[in-house]
DNA sequence: CCAAAAGTGTTTCACGTACACCCATGC
DNA sequence: GCATGGGTGTACGTGAAACACTTTTGG
């Protein structure tokens, strides 16, 4: 005990809401937790804010520790100070939101948490604190966000198929699409280029790879154009 | 000096951004500070986060007793935790954005205040600590907002013209509308009434006075539509 | 009667939407 | 040869955008 200050001060925490995708449906990464409150239950990647670093490092520092993943696309979603929403203390916390590309992150990588595993949006454990409140908060801020900037690429390999990226958009947004409407607009942005490869050792037709022009967006960006899928 | 904690803790403020509207430009609710650090100069809004409130009430609170402004429209921008945005010591800081009726709240209706100010967006005096890139970031997203939310009705009067709704989208967004076009769309909405009178002590033809149907908002928000002008 | 802002319709074009069949490949 | 997903074109309707003049009122 030797940091003293004239008034009361809240803790600083940090959550994490941590989509993949993969072949099946939109993923999420929980964390089981180690000590209490709540342990053993489910929560989201997260811990305190160190003095020393911003709350996006402390973001970073807290996903790499306890679930093994880096270079993840990280925005912050929102900042929770709700007075009871730690049975301890009060705890205010920033919450992120991660998009993680599967195929780059085994499940099992998490380095010294064997305790983080992917669960299907729809279909998780209840969580700790108020963290389903989060996660709610996150997928209605990633649907609109997948709206009206290119972010889906996130979440998908650095060379994809269109139907791969077509299936992201319907399981994020929760809808179908029209396949041949789908590639029209998306093709028409010039966002995505073809890489001239196919699919290897699928067992039907192989389809065509592309990949994201991010130079062409960050330029696009600057101009302020408007993207919308 | 009474309270201690294990690991060192970062002070939490809220800074607010207030936004107002008049016949002219866009304008900016500034405070001139009485103390150091930056005593004198002007900066948003904004103090400590007591320990027994949520960020949302310390912003309600700050405005009130700095500005004399309540029942204002509120909402949270971002949260900044830069190492060294605050002299002193490290000072993390849970930002937001209001949207005031300047018919409403006189300028020198500041209560303990007298040091606070409108001024016109693009011309105001420097501003302590990081207010600026706060400042930019709240113009940023008020701009975003506007286009899919009607929110502009929380900066005019509760009857207006529709010359005047028109002139504050064209002041925020830094653009010009077509009349003809304009009126249509939001009258298409059905989200603003007539109310069947009329301005006066106007020099000209007097402008018929509307109202925005907050019911049917929060209906066709439940039902989830898109409005967009 | 003049100034100042209110109010009003039509045409054009682009884009969103709906819709069904053939193609390539592996097994 | 069959199963599986890949890939393609057209017709229709809606909605955004461009555009100019008349009306009302006060001074």
């Amino acid at each position: 005990m030797a940091f003293e200050y004239e008034y009361p001060r809240a803790a600083l925490t940090v959550d994490c809401v941590v989509f993949g995708i993969d072949e099946g449906d939109l993923k999420l990464m929980l964390i089981q937790r180690k000590l209490p409150p709540f342990k053993g239950k489910w929560a989201l990647a997260g811990g305190f804010v160190r003095v020393d670093e911003t709350t996006e490092n402390a973001a970073l520092r807290e996903l790499e520790e306890e679930t093994g993943l880096k270079n993840v696309f990280l925005e912050q979603l929102y900042t929770f100070s709700a007075i009871d929403r730690d049975p301890r203390e009060r705890v205010v916390s920033v919450a992120y939101y991660a998009l993680v590309r599967l195929s780059d992150h085994e499940v099992s990588a998490a380095s010294d948490a064997q305790d983080a595993a992917w669960f299907e949006i729809d279909e998780h454990p209840k969580l700790a604190f108020d963290h389903q409140g989060i996660v709610d908060l996150a997928h209605e801020r990633l649907k609109n966000t997948l709206r009206y900037r290119p972010i889906g690429f996130e979440l998908l390999p650095e060379r994809f198929t269109l139907s791969q990226l077509q299936h992201l958009y319907e399981v994020i947004l929760d809808t179908t699409l029209d396949k041949r409407n789908f590639r029209r607009r998306v093709l028409k942005t010039g966002l995505v280029i073809e890489t001239g490869e196919v699919q290897k050792d699928v067992a039907h037709r192989a389809a065509q790879l592309f990949s994201f022009d991010k130079e062409l967006y960050q330029k696009l960006k600057k101009e302020g154009f408007n993207f919308e899928v």
